[in-house]
DNA sequence: TACCAAAATGAACCAGACTCATTTAAAATG
DNA sequence: CATTTTAAATGAGTCTGGTTCATTTTGGTA
């Protein structure tokens, strides 16, 4: 029977996430999954196993909610703001099970293949940017990506520790860092994304910003 | 003698880093410290408050010397560019130490506070770029530290994963999303940062954005 | 030199992950 | 159906390694 699998990987799910990954007895969780201890181990080489088998799941189900979240025939800002609230609002609300990842990683490599997965999401939305003309050819999608998630799984903690619930501006500003970056020296993109059309009132406010730069460069 | 609690801590950090927390044996600590096993419960409560002392070390030095990269009498993007390449470059350097630090926050809340202390030095930046009028006044920090630590946490581990080396690049680009990211219908910061003068080369640049978003904006 | 408190020691203890000889259930065979 | 074969499940026992604590050593003081 591999509904018990899935019945294991619950109760470990239980238990990890009320425990954390030390606090939890192999026996709760065997006990939690009505099953012996040594059935466990049937199943799962060890705990470690047992964990990376938790974590897996739950990433492969976030690519999932993440596909369905995701509008396809929307601009590409317009996704990676659907794809910026989903994931914040999963990580506050599975904070403990996102947690448990930090303690899966540094074991095996290959156990982060279901995260591994779970970016490729953002890097398509971001391809198919650059494939439609949204985005210039040259975007460094990689150092975005790690722009977008690190900033998200950043906000979350930042969120979590002051007991603050989902807050839309994290999104919404961290989009707007993103989208209408426009040009330094180094030039990361060139404008990076100009998926939300520019309403006059942002081109007003571009303009405004525009001269007061040549205002403030008296240097 | 404390001298003694400074070599345990060494040697912690030394067989923590290379064995990970849970392949570090107490013992083994021990014995590289030149100790006996119960010594080391004299000074510390036990594993994890071991760790929490490395940890807790480790930040605090990292505190220094990022005071040290940063002029104190530069503009704010300049400083903000210093204290990004610093913590980038600790990240890779001391990219083990760095990753125990999640196995001892979970535990206790306390023991982030020298992490906490450390982004301080973000903060004051920022608060002083505000005070000297280089930045709005109503710049959201705290969500600008998490673009910044999260961005450079997450591509630090990026540039592991891929084995690669220090890219000054990451740098580089993170800033130019913070510090000509200028406005949207949400506005995040209505143009955050200006510190980096604009030279004739960017305006022209921005110019040409602004010319290309009059001619997409045909809806 | 004798005394005391603090520091250090490591053998013994114990929690809990993991093993494996045995039992139970399921499937195949005739 | 009875019997054999194979697979699945069990949990008592093993073993590793963190933690304790009675004892010893050290360093300072009278």
């Amino acid at each position: 029977m591999e509904a018990k699998e899935s019945s294991i990987l619950d109760a470990a799910e239980k238990i990890f996430a009320e425990a954390g990954f030390d606090g939890a007895k192999v026996s709760d969780i065997a006990r939690a999954a009505s099953v012996a201890e040594g059935t466990v181990y049937l199943y799962y080489k060890n705990k470690q196993d047992l964990l990376a088998g938790v974590v897996g799941r739950f990433w492969t189900q976030l690519t999932l909610g993440a596909e369905e979240a995701i509008e396809p025939d929307t601009t590409t800002a317009m996704q990676l703001e659907q794809l910026g609230r989903y994931h914040l609002q999963s990580l506050l609300n599975q904070f403990e099970v996102v947690s448990l990842t930090y303690r899966a990683r540094p074991q095996q490599e290959q156990d982060l293949d279901q995260v591994r997965e779970y970016v490729r999401v953002f890097d398509r939305i971001m391809q198919r940017g650059v494939d439609r003309g949204e985005l210039p050819e040259h975007i460094p999608i990689v150092q975005l990506r790690d722009v977008f998630f690190g900033t998200l799984e950043f906000s979350a903690r930042t969120l979590k520790l002051r007991e603050r619930p989902y807050d839309q501006s994290v999104v919404t500003n961290l989009l707007s860092i993103m989208v209408t970056s426009t040009d330094t020296p180094s030039g990361m993109t060139q404008g990076a994304i100009q998926g939300k059309e520019p309403s006059n009132r942002e081109l007003m406010n571009t303009l405004k910003a525009i001269q007061k730069q040549l205002k403030t460069s008296g240097n």
